[in-house]
DNA sequence: TAAAATAATTTCAAGCATAAAAGTTTTAAG
DNA sequence: CTTAAAACTTTTATGCTTGAAATTATTTTA
């Protein structure tokens, strides 16, 4: 089972996890500095900026590949900070509807502009040829299974 | 700002955010049920692994991305169980050592040889052409800033 | 050498994250 | 109808993670 090759994709799967890591820190950093928000509440409003007229919570969580439980909490301090509105359904009384207020979604707009332009400094290495690679065999990592 | 190179960039790294985030979430539970361990236990174990003679904390926590504080934390957990041991440095009394007991060893032998099992699986997709190319792009992304 | 700056680690408070269990509500089966 | 199963969200318990403050030790410098 410890063919030459599977050594190799361990490899890989160490060197990707460890360049994630470092981008993720450093966006992080700048998230908190500049904008004095953090990665998951980005995350969060990233997903309701995408989808303006509001998402359950289990569709929130499966967007972000997080837990449940997790989503709740997050939505629990940005409601308590007024950037997002929980809203019942009328059809499903189990559902619940999230959704950025007037305020997340100008916020975001601030947030939206200044993340591209960090993680395109991030990245600035990368050419247009690397892109078209990378992106084709990320592509093929997420599909199978 | 925001030109399309600026927008591709952003692309790719949600993407590749995305692959590593269901990657991790799958070994992890795979860690969880076939080991009843955890992916940072199992970073620490790796890093301590790596480096026999043991490492200072504040190495590990360089080796890892970590911050000092959660290296404490899952050292102390490990150590408790018996699997690592913390050493004071003789020439200097600020310095602690780590490093993984004979029960550590043991038990980390068993984790290397399936989670490099896993990895392969997982990323069996990959031929190697795919592994050269992203090696290649992933060496750049590290390298710069 | 005394004081100040630097370094290594731990502690702390807060937030993030998971899995499992509990509480509602809806849907399906008999 | 009535009960069982499934679906949706929250709660709970535990562990992970961070940044900042605190503690102790070493090195620099005045």
């Amino acid at each position: 089972m410890s063919d030459p090759m599977s050594k190799r994709r361990l490899k890989m799967w160490i060197r990707l996890l460890g360049v994630t890591r470092a981008s993720e820190s450093s966006l992080r950093e700048y998230l908190r500095v500049q904008h004095d928000t953090t990665l998951p509440r980005f995350d969060v409003m990233a997903a309701l900026y995408r989808r303006r007229d509001g998402v359950t919570m289990s569709e929130l969580s499966r967007m972000l590949l997080v837990s449940n439980g997790n989503a709740t909490t997050v939505v629990d301090r940005l409601e308590k900070d007024g950037l997002v509105l929980r809203r019942a359904s009328e059809t499903d009384r189990r559902t619940v509807f999230v959704a950025l207020t007037t305020e997340g979604l100008a916020q975001f707009d601030i947030y939206a502009a200044a993340h591209e332009a960090e993680v395109s400094k991030l990245f600035a290495g990368l050419s247009d040829s690397d892109l078209d690679s990378l992106t084709d065999i990320l592509k093929r990592m997420g599909e199978p299974k």
